[in-house]
DNA sequence: ACGGGAATGGCAACTACCTGCCGGGCCGTT
DNA sequence: AACGGCCCGGCAGGTAGTTGCCATTCCCGT
């Protein structure tokens, strides 16, 4: 494979053509928007049998959307992710495409599905490389480390549940805050901090978010 | 089985005790949360078998969750179940309970997952059936039609994607507006027809909703 | 060309929402 | 008791969002 694009079809063609550099690679970046696809079946993954036979010089970096963590199972494979082989995990908000990094040297972006089989470009032009890596550390330090992303979630479910409940039923601050028996200024103190804890910068975003979520 | 309240765990139990009502009955109200569980296996399921073989003389209604219509398997499932033996289909875009009523007589209540199995309540007291049917006439009446629902997501869609995208970025409208090259005026009632079309009287709850649709 | 309906966008009045400020009450510490 | 920290909630001034009104423009069939 001296070609610097390649672009290969399913999965299958994917171990295939470039198994051998997941075999041999030290350092993982990886941004997925699922548990889906080649990751999941973990006893024929390369890199699960790269990654057991040589822990401790491996870097694993892994980066999800936090949609993934409304299904219990995949939270839970995901942590065990986590310990088992000591990746790193992080949670993003923002859009990312399917994408993996190994050793900064070789990109595999993942396209569109054809024909039901999921286009793959493998890339090893170093200026192409180089421009991926540097988008995915910036997504990587802007996005939440998994543990603190839990905590989090956590926090907002257990400060406004029931702000929560009364956004998402359309109803006035002025009511929604006399239903609560707070004041008005209290109760949009709560959707401010809500909003911040969402990230969000308009109600709007904000029901988006928390829909997301699963707060909702 | 006697008792007006029996509670069994897993389908295989409710096919086992319960299978005989499906076979002989009629009248089929149904709420779901999705396509999971017993209804899926479509041969081995009792309700299919009564149905091919009784066509004409029944009356099927279920009631499903706007989220089960993202995916787009799902929503040929429906379209099928309900061309193939004349159930009526309808959305809501209230929490519903999976609930199974037949011929008015016996309700079927699912209940929590334990140890892997649904705990189902089979009841055939007739002041709960009652309760509960009234509860599935209420949802049945304020649902809607899924050809009516399909047509105004796909309305919803043409009307605004952009602002759905804008309002979901968390922008002003000012800007949003001259993005669009639209003045603010007109991106409002763009809005205001979103707001509308989902039905919202919040820009929370908007979001909600939209997110809720997979319009976002 | 011409009339009519629909879409546009400015204006304005209104409502809803956001936030800094501050006084008051509660509680644990000194 | 006196103090400090904290949360509450009213107030006020500001910004953002909502809506009716209306002149203008565009499109379309006549």
């Amino acid at each position: 494979m001296n070609e610097t694009v390649t672009i290969v079809h399913g999965e299958e063609e994917l171990f295939r053509r470039a198994g051998h550099l997941f075999a041999t690679a030290t350092d993982f970046a990886c941004a997925a928007d699922g548990l889906a696809g080649w990751m999941t079946d973990h006893t024929a993954d390369p890199v699960a049998a790269a990654t057991t036979s040589r822990l401790g010089s491996l870097r694993v970096r892994k980066l999800y959307r936090p949609e993934l963590l409304l299904n219990s199972a995949s939270a839970r494979e995901l942590a065990r992710r986590r310990d088992e082989f000591g990746a790193q995990i992080r949670v993003t908000t923002e859009r990312i495409n399917e994408t993996i990094v190994l050793d900064r040297r070789v990109v595999i972006l993942a396209g569109d599905l054809k024909a039901g089989r999921r286009g793959y470009s493998v890339i090893a032009q170093p200026e192409i490389v180089q421009g991926v890596m540097s988008l995915f550390e910036t997504a990587w330090r802007s996005a939440t480390d998994l543990a603190v992303y839990d905590a989090r979630v956590a926090e907002i479910r257990e400060l406004a549940p029931s702000v929560l409940d009364l956004l998402s039923q359309g109803v006035k601050d002025e009511t929604a805050a006399r239903t609560l028996g707070l004041g008005v200024r209290t109760y949009r103190r709560r959707v401010a901090e809500l909003m911040t804890a969402l990230g969000a910068e308009s109600r709007f975003q904000a029901g988006v978010r928390a829909r997301e979520l699963g707060l909702v």
